[in-house]
DNA sequence: ACCTGAACACCGTTCAAGT
DNA sequence: ACCTGAACACCGTTCAAGT
């Protein structure tokens, strides 16, 4: 399969290219990612993709996890760094809803995110904006960091939960109804009221629920 | 290596050993965790580790998703589930320092737990605990979902950034003083704040201010 | 400077066969 | 019922060699 065409008016289009440069190689990946998941995301099958011999991909990057990280930034370029002048509450919500947004919007993102400290510069410009907001809000430094802490663990475990169960599969909440009444008795109270179409509710909740409670601290 | 002396009282002490079961995978499996992590924790090795051939894995477990499963409940079974006559608060507090305690006690832990659907036994228990506490604080059943879900993200997100930062390596702080104050003023003004032995302040901060949204809900 | 071929030291898993 | 041997279809990575 793939049959080549060698040079007909320069090169195929879309896919198999020479000259590759590091760019095209985490975009390949990215693509890769979305389509077959973390697990699918092989040196080899990138490479392929590239129309490359794995090895080559090497010369690009020093490994595998280096590959991750720079797929980690691409990914984190995509949320929105919001304008400055924007009231410091609505900020940090963007921030928030486009953070929760963009960890969907890619195959495994949350994973890939959450377990890598924040060392590329789309990720350092988001957490730049989100302490900005929270200084901007009146708080004091120690404060602000600890708020942005606050925040980004919340968004990264709600996005990681999702996540997983919006594609690990199955309601969960038909799950809990099977549930032994007498051993979980809270649990299977809850099977009703829990339902996948309630994620976008239940962030709502925890978004506001934060920037309250951020915003109260910011009054005194 | 590893000499085999047959039969000499019974069996050998320690590990290998025959006639296996599936407590015993689970055990070797969280030791080989602790000692090699979770890149380090293959079916083969774990094989090994137990006196007997990867093959013969497969007849106490499905698969090493199904591993992964039960070893991540083996892990929350290390959460002590609070006795229900206490405050609802202190009753939530608990829990969250020993989930972070348990969570940092075993290597890569977080990574296991958060990436899999709370459906073990020990997850349910204390998922059920923790409803418990919300609904005897007099939280609407809705809210009292709301809120432990709100937790538990919290939760499990600075636990995935502790672990990954205590031992992925090096002063985030350290690094972030090396950028160009320019393009991050926010974050080199933050990097004199932020140190490694910070994060036992940073989760209490976080606890408490949850803690006192829940309870400001509750009193309404 | 960039890519390939061949190789190394691994993986998870299946399956027929042994006891 | 439980375990092994052998095999399959993969991995990430190195390294000498090609252009």
């Amino acid at each position: 399969m793939g049959g080549r065409r060698p040079g007909l008016l320069g090169e195929e289009s879309g896919r198999r290219r020479r000259r590759l440069d590091r760019r095209q190689v985490v975009s390949a990946a990215l693509d890769l990612l979305d389509e077959v998941g973390l697990e699918g995301l092989t040196t080899r099958r990138l490479a392929e993709r590239l129309g490359v011999r794995s090895p080559s991909l090497y010369w690009h990057v020093r490994d595998k996890e280096e590959l991750l990280d720079l797929l980690a930034d691409r990914i984190m370029s995509e949320v929105p760094v919001p304008a400055p002048d924007l009231p410091w509450r609505e900020r940090l919500e963007r921030l928030l809803t486009a953070g929760r947004r963009t960890l969907l919007a890619h195959r495994d993102a949350a994973r890939i995110l959450a377990g890598r400290p924040p060392r590329g510069p789309h990720w350092l410009e988001v957490g730049n904006a989100a302490v900005g907001a929270l200084v901007d809000a009146g708080l004091p430094d120690r404060d602000a960091v600890d708020g942005v802490s606050l925040v980004v663990s919340y968004l990264m475990g709600f996005a990681l939960e999702e996540a997983e169960s919006a594609y690990g599969g199955g309601d969960y909440s038909e799950f809990l109804a099977t549930l032994p009444p007498e051993r979980f008795p809270r649990l299977t109270v809850m099977a009703g009221i829990l339902s996948r179409p309630d994620a976008d509710r239940q962030f709502g909740y925890g978004v506001r629920f934060l920037l309250d409670g951020l915003e109260r601290l910011a009054a005194r």
